[in-house]
DNA sequence: CTAATGACGATTC
DNA sequence: CGAATCGCCATTA
């Protein structure tokens, strides 16, 4: 049996995205260590297995990479709401990560 | 059991 | 900044 439960996991997950405020993002990377710490194992990758699953109904586009870009598919959906909200751009049309990164609560 | 996969991350060129 | 490469880790085939 797996250290993990898949349910929990992907609960807690979703909650840490839930919690992120207008106009802030955060990262993969930081939510696996959040809900790492709490349940232990699993990894920004994992984290992104969820979103693909599960994602639906959260604010998706408020995580992004850890330099602040997305999926090809996703930018132009998100390109509209990171407008609408305010969240510090780059040039690239990427996130702004380091004035907008949010850390997810322990 | 091994190989491939993926909404990732850090490093290097 | 962009592309290539390797590491990571659970899930799937």
């Amino acid at each position: 049996m797996g250290r993990i439960d898949p349910e929990e996991y992907a609960e807690m997950v979703l909650t840490c995205v839930e919690q992120v405020p207008r106009g802030r993002v955060t990262t993969y990377g930081a939510i696996a260590e959040v809900v790492g710490a709490r349940l232990g194992g699993g990894g920004p990758r994992q984290v992104g297995a969820i979103m693909a699953s599960y994602g639906g109904p959260v604010p998706w586009w408020r995580v992004v990479r850890a330099d602040g870009s997305l999926p090809p598919s996703h930018q132009g959906e998100a390109r509209q709401r990171y407008l609408e909200e305010g969240t510090p751009l780059r040039p690239t049309g990427s996130v702004d990560i380091r004035r907008a990164f949010w850390r997810p609560a322990v």
